[in-house]
RNA sequence: CGGGCUGUAGCUCAGCUUGGCUAGAGCGCUGCGUUCGGGACGCAGAGGUCGAAGGUUCAAAUCCUUUCAGCCCGACCA
């Protein structure tokens, strides 16, 4: 490739960040379009974060009393319909499955045959089987709580999909909770919106604000829906994690309920919460740079890759010093496992070879090649920082900081996407600034603008109208933070507190 | 699901308007050589039923119809 390239994906963020977005994914090897519309084939790198987000959550669930369960991809069509806004949410993105045979249709090709009785709807998402097993399960208060997470693929059949953001079958992690009383609940889904955050900030080292979802964004049959957002670089935000309160909605279209300590027959109280592969895409926007992916340590498939600089006259001798060093670094501990290293033998060029971990965001790499053996040290570097910025550390140092640097580099990317939301959030008390804030300066080929607006609002036709034309959207109301009464940017009306507006995925 | 655009080699695309030699380029890939610590260079190769199906024609990548897929813009959504 020509010299003159200063950066390895092409086009630039600034350039045209879709497509950016796009080239990141392909470059790192995270995952292709399938040949089945609006589905996906997650490849082995992007697979391997996708594992470690799950080891990571499992291990939160766990922590928080809840079990693993497995329940039915096919549901059938009558239990849908028995939450009334629950169908009108999903109706539109279901897939139906309306036959169980094949048969020969005599030219050479294959026909459904064998109707069912009752199609069944591949799961959008579970409330409704499990709720139904959940009614035969609880009769009692001392059956309750019942606290329960299934990991699972479900299908929603998108229009348009983007890797990861939206894609027609997806990934993910859904909770299901019952209770017996309100408060519980309430508690239950609150707890696991901290959860997400925890783990977003933690390990995805994406800072996110809590908050409430408005009527029109809450879940289908919900009483209450709660996410976490986070903003990403072209400065639109993006809703990655939700956690619902359910109230007795389903319960009581299901038909779950028990006899409390009283002897009274009553309706449970029910949550659901789940995050999907969609973190990913998250990931990818929220770290990665003009020179490919960055991922946060605690994610990454691998923390350091060791790259041999490879002669003839040395080879033999400068791979057993990478093994050398790779056995010492495994002995080292980060985040409570050995580090992950592994050693790209592949007889290329150095400088490609380098590259290309750097493409894959691999967060530490060091190129050791007979010089560096001579000396007993490595040429290390490192994600978070240029591709220039690379030094010669002795070996035992390096062994012994890899760790230590690992969680530097941790830090580093959450307080930089930090710095970045925070440099994007803007409080705007008029109209005359919000709309200006959402308008790009070039219609045609609009920049990255905008960010994070927190605005009093107050929702009305009007402000409907004005977030339509500007494709602006309520993501939460924030649970953070002091009420701060005010007017509305737009109608001038009273209000308690602040929302938090923004473009979105 | 509406509107627009696009499907030609693994990737990015030219060729199509005005039908006609054996369908091209760059990158990537394979082999050999020179190289090698910032993305190498030279030479020689492999690789395409032109998205698919029908049609028009002596002749279709090129024209027509249908269909599938992708991208962008709307509506919808984790």
């Amino acid at each position: 490739m020509a010299k003159g390239i200063k950066s390895a994906i092409s086009p630039t963020r600034a350039e045209d960040y879709p497509e950016w977005y796009q080239q990141v994914i392909r470059a790192a090897d995270l995952a292709e379009v399938s040949p089945v519309r609006g589905c996906m084939v997650i490849k082995p790198w992007g697979y391997a974060i996708w594992e470690n987000m799950q080891q990571a959550l499992d291990r939160m669930f766990k922590q928080t009393g809840h079990e693993n369960a497995y329940f039915p991809l096919f549901i059938p069509m009558r239990y849908l319909e028995k939450e009334a806004q629950h169908v009108e949410g999903f109706a539109k993105e279901c897939a139906v499955v309306t036959h169980h045979r094949l048969e020969p249709d005599g030219q050479g090709g294959l026909r459904p045959a064998g109707p069912l009785e009752e199609p069944l709807v591949v799961r959008p998402t579970s409330e409704t089987i499990i709720g139904e097993m959940y009614a035969k399960w609880i009769q009692s208060w001392r059956d309750l709580p019942v606290l329960i997470n299934q990991w699972a693929n479900v299908v929603r059949w998108e229009m348009r999909t983007r890797l990861f953001l939206r894609t027609a079958e997806f990934l993910w992690q859904e909770g299901h909770t019952a209770h017996a009383t309100e408060a519980e609940a309430m508690e239950e889904t609150m707890q696991m919106l901290d959860v997400y955050a925890h783990f977003a900030e933690n390990y995805l080292a994406m800072p996110v604000i809590k908050g409430e979802k408005t009527a029109d964004e809450r879940f289908p049959g919900a009483v209450a829906t709660y996410s976490i957002e986070g903003l990403m670089q072209d400065c639109k935000a993006l809703q990655s994690g939700t956690s619902h309160f359910l109230g007795q909605n389903f319960a009581r279209a299901q038909q779950i309920k028990f006899q409390n300590e009283e002897g009274k027959e009553v309706y449970a109280w029910t949550t659901s919460w789940g995050v999907s592969t969609r973190l990913i895409g998250g990931l990818v926007m929220t770290h990665s740079d003009d020179d490919g992916l960055v991922l946060p340590p605690r994610l990454a498939p691998q923390h350091i890759v060791l790259s041999p600089v490879l002669r003839d006259d040395s080879r033999a001798a400068v791979l057993q010093y990478c093994d050398r060093v790779a056995e010492e670094l495994r002995a080292q501990n980060y985040d409570g496992q050995p580090i992950r290293v592994s050693i790209d033998r592949r007889d290329l060029r150095g400088g490609e070879k380098v590259w290309q971990h750097i493409k894959k965001g691999v967060p530490l790499r060091a190129e050791i090649g007979p010089r560096d053996m001579d000396s007993d040290s490595c040429f290390v570097g490192r994600r978070d920082q240029s591709p220039r910025e690379k030094q010669a550390i002795p070996r035992s140092q390096f062994v012994a900081t890899a760790a230590a640097t690992l969680t530097e580099i941790q830090n580093n990317l959450f307080q930089r996407a930090r710095r970045f939301r925070d440099d994007h959030s803007v409080h705007i008390d008029t109209l005359d600034d919000f709309q200006s804030y959402f308008t790009p300066q070039n219609s045609e080929k609009p920049e990255i603008h905008g960010g994070l607006a927190w605005c009093h609002w107050a929702e009305n036709p009007q402000t409907a109208a004005l977030l339509q034309k500007l494709k602006v959207t309520i993501r939460c109301v924030p649970l953070d933070g002091e009420a701060e009464p005010g007017r509305c940017v737009v109608s001038g009306e009273p209000t308690e507190r602040r929302f938090v507006l923004a473009k979105a995925y």
